[in-house]
DNA sequence: ATCAACCTAACGACCGGTCGGTAATTTATC
DNA sequence: GATAAATTACCGACCGGTCGTTAGGTTGAT
């Protein structure tokens, strides 16, 4: 039985998500799994290596769950308050593994880098056709698709740098919030393209 | 003249920013500038004095910045369309200071971290006070303040991630585009409380 | 006897940082 | 205005330590 591996894995997510993937040292990883740090090689064929695994299967889980969230309703504006929660949720749920994996991609070797963007990029685009539609449909104003789309993600992944799951807020009430902003943020409503006034045009010089 | 200081400080940015803090040798920088790095404690007493360096003035920047800004209106919208302005093009602009302030506080000591956070805090209060007028005055929406405040800025903080100083759009139309979207976003719409079945409804706490 | 799952021991590379020294320039003293 | 003293801005060599990784041996269960 390789129980040691998911050990392993646990202290890696642990460990990364506290002090970061550099400043965890192989000899750390094995100290909080109570084995000399030879035996980690054993099991994994590299520091980095054991980083993308983290990634990637959090990567896929995300995915995974998008598709269920998804699955439960056809109307697009729906559709898309399903993805936000999600996407916010999975991230507020398994905060560590989310932190890690939006931000320690420095960390990885150009190949699985590479594996890692695409991914990431099948998951935007599912978020961008989501927009898309909604725009076709006079449900949301018509705008910068990609952006808008960097917008939602961003901002929802940036609930897991803050997020403690024991503080007074559930998992739910902040998916309601985000959902409630997000939903707001795309529906059309006051719309400036520049700033009207003259004098706010120029802009403070620093 | 010290011109070898600024010289040193510029091409730790450059290099922060494409490799990342820890990935980039004290060596790395010295190369850069041409000299050797024991030359760099001559300016510097350590690495972690120069990361700090760069991001303390990029810090004092943006608080600077975000006074300007507010000092041109009185009220409430006007003056968080002012705000949501200044953060973004600030973060735009000078893209790869913003990036390491804002992704490489790990590569701090705990007092300089402490210094940081207690002047990120400052910034921070400025938006959630703004929101705090706006429910006050009926503008916007009652909701979590801290929560909305958090996704204001790090949804625009995000944009230095992605954005492409030569790509298709400017600085400006970025802006505008996030300018819209948080106002909307803030603004009091459709508001849902959960998808979740009646009986699992989490109400937040307002 | 095999083999998975560990161990001990060590390797070379590299890291941030320090040391003593020095040429060039500025400042103080007469 | 000549000379001594101090300061600035750098260099080359080196140190202690840590890192990820590997080689090869040991153990215990099947």
């Amino acid at each position: 039985m390789a129980a040691m591996k998911e050990t392993i894995t646990q202290v890696a997510i642990d460990l990364f998500f506290q002090k970061g993937y550099f400043a965890t040292s192989i000899s750390d990883i094995a100290r909080g799994c109570g084995i000399q740090k030879a035996s980690i090689y054993y099991h994994f064929a590299s520091k980095e290596a054991l980083l993308f695994t983290i990634m990637y299967s959090t990567m896929q889980d995300l995915l995974t769950c998008l598709d269920r969230y998804l699955a439960r309703s056809t109307e697009v504006a729906e559709r898309m308050r399903a993805a936000v929660r999600s996407h916010v949720s999975f991230h507020l749920e398994r905060q560590k593994e989310t932190f890690i994996a939006s931000s320690e991609l420095r960390g990885l070797s150009p190949d699985h880098l590479s594996i890692l963007i695409e991914k990431r990029d099948a998951y935007e685009r599912i978020f961008q056709e989501l927009i898309h539609e909604g725009v076709a449909q006079g449900v949301y104003a018509a705008g910068e698709v990609k952006i808008l789309s960097y917008a939602i993600l961003t901002l929802c992944t940036a609930g897991a740098f803050w997020f403690r799951p024991d503080g007074r807020l559930s998992v739910d009430a902040v998916a309601t919030i985000y959902e409630n902003f997000v939903l707001n943020g795309l529906t059309a409503g006051q719309t400036r393209w520049s700033l009207a006034p003259a004098h706010l045009n120029q802009r403070p010089a620093l």
